[in-house]
RNA sequence: CGGGAAGUAGCGCAGCCUGGUAGCGCACUUGCUUUGGGAGCAAGGGGCCGGAGGUUCAAAUCCUCUCUUCCCGACCA
């Protein structure tokens, strides 16, 4: 199929940064707002991550969270409480410090100060930590376990769309917990959901695992990620969760009654996941010809498109169309596109939005009671078949879809990930090339992280799962057992 | 925030050097034709050329400032 002629005006291959814009754009995701660095998202976008949503919040609340809502706006003087945390978000605080517009001269101009200026919120763990301060007295009062699905805001240098704009939409979840145990048992729990949304929802194949000393959040004591591999090689972090210690507890008095009557810091977590994943939803399972997307996230699994020719014929069409959609949608979400324009034209449109499955319906499926299917992941692949059939099988086309999808991207992923690199110029040789994973030998000393940087690598993380072989430092050529994971970043 | 490029109709671009009433392709509207694979012909609609100032009789075009986007860095989910 090389001579077909591709969705996209652009590849992979050609260029892949404008083909991630193409990607966006066709599918209709999300556009730049005229505000900088900010992106509106489109009704087809958002339906994405309002499926991330509900499957992600229906998890959260199966394991006990409960989801509740906290200022935009945070007093600057609360990030003074935790020096390592202002320190990672200062650079990048959006503050306002005005309440007042008066006109001079045919111009807004901001009148009012604010005695205390106030922060918008880059993230909530200070605001939060400050209203625990308060519901908590007791060990009773433990564990907290709350998440709010809201907005936070970084201004960013420079920002691309859903991967890193001033403003995205996350959700995070902040818990407070009696022991150490306890807390680090939520983070991991909650890294283990990240993982099984990421790996088995969105058909992501990726690598959990704890972030090193000089990469973790700010405040943190451990952060744990999930890392996915883009099409260009690159890492994505997908999603985070962090064990906080008692540093947030201390910052904000955290503070209860233990069960030896004396008083103790509260332990606590904190983890979220944003609206990035779209953008490694784009990244990872998109091709030359669009968006491709999993069947648990995608808005529409079947979309139908009538062939109508403008005969007496048409309406008997679109009742077939109907009786398709009742007949699978028990199992499938369904759209007949009764949109006045060329069929052809609709068509090319959903490929570019990655419907699964687009059925095309005319005279001929009309007078056999059958469906034509194209298959969005087989390159397109086309069947007819009998609407019976198409009902009985429709659960499993999906399977198939979702199989395929992880499939390719499994991989992608194997034939991208090296651990024949032993030594600090290999690595730097084969980053000169290409884009890679490479699982390799570190020492866990600070020394010579220095020398990843002149290369543009970052350690992404340290593998949960640990070959435990001995072998030699990237870095320092000293004896190293621990596994990681080297890799250009996003 | 440093280095580079670009902003002209919804999208992609030409025009700018050498100032003189704003163009092309796609998309859109209408009509006719076509019709199982991203249609053809014809007629239309839509822009004070990113914004502000300056030079000039006259600015899309020259000058200054500014905003935004894209690429390469640094920073980050």
């Amino acid at each position: 199929m090389a001579d077909r002629k591709h969705a996209l005006p652009v590849s992979r291959k050609e260029d892949f940064s404008a083909w991630y814009q193409a990607v966006t754009a066709g599918a209709d995701l999300a556009e730049n707002a005229c505000v900088r660095g900010c992106m509106v998202i489109k009704p087809y976008g958002f339906a994405i991550w309002e499926r991330m949503q509900a499957i992600m919040d229906a998890k959260f609340k199966e394991l006990g969270h409960c989801n509740c809502y906290f200022p935009l706006l945070i007093p600057v003087d609360l990030f003074e409480r935790e020096a390592d945390h202002v320190a990672g978000f200062a650079k990048e605080m959006a503050i306002v410090t005005h309440h007042r517009l008066e006109q001079r001269d045919g111009k807004l101009i901001p009148a009012s100060p604010l005695e205390t200026p106030l922060a918008i919120r880059p993230t909530s763990e200070l605001i939060i930590g400050e209203s625990m301060s308060r519901w908590i007295k007791s060990y009773r009062d433990l564990p907290v376990l709350i998440n709010q699905w809201c907005n936070v805001m970084r201004w960013e240098m420079r920002t691309r769309l859903f991967l890193r704009t001033s403003e995205f939409l996350w959700q995070e979840g902040h818990t407070a917990h009696e022991t150490e145990e306890e807390a680090r048992k939520e983070a991991r729990t909650m890294h283990d959901v990240y993982y099984w949304f990421v790996h088995d929802i969105l058909k992501i194949s990726c690598i959990p695992g704890k972030k090193p000393d000089h990469d973790r959040f700010a405040g943190a004591v451990d952060t744990f990620s999930i890392e996915a591999m883009m099409q260009d090689g690159k890492a994505l972090q997908a999603a985070t969760s962090h064990y906080l210690g008692q540093n947030f507890a201390r910052a904000m008095n955290i503070q209860f009654q233990g069960r030896d009557d004396k008083l103790h810091l509260a332990h606590t977590t904190s983890w979220g996941s944003t609206t990035r994943l779209i953008g490694g939803l784009i990244m990872v399972h998109s091709d030359d010809d669009g968006l491709n997307l999993p069947s648990e996230v995608a808005p529409y699994h079947v979309v139908i498109i009538p062939l109508l020719k403008g005969s007496d014929r048409d309406d008997d069409i679109v009742s077939f169309c109907h009786s398709i959609k009742r007949a699978i949608e028990k199992s499938a979400r369904v759209f007949i596109d009764l949109k006045e324009a060329e069929a052809q034209n609709k068509k090319w449109d959903y490929v570019r939005k990655g419907v699964p499955l687009i059925c095309e319906i005319g005279l001929r499926e009309l007078e056999d009671q059958s469906v034509s299917i194209i298959k969005r992941a087989s390159n397109l692949e086309k069947l007819r078949i009998p609407l019976n059939k198409f009902e009985e099988q429709i659960e499993d086309m999906l399977i198939e879809h979702d199989k395929i999808l992880q499939q390719k991207n499994e991989e992608y992923f194997r034939e991208n990930t090296r651990d024949d690199i032993k030594t600090y110029s290999e690595l730097k040789e084969l980053f000169e090339t290409e884009n890679k994973f490479v699982i390799a030998k570190w020492s866990g000393s600070q020394e010579n992280v220095n020398l990843l940087d002149e290369i543009g690598i970052t350690i992404r993380c340290i593998p949960r799962q640990q070959s435990n072989a001995k072998g030699k430092c990237i870095l320092t050529n000293e004896d190293a057992d621990m596994d990681v994971i080297l890799a250009k970043s996003y």
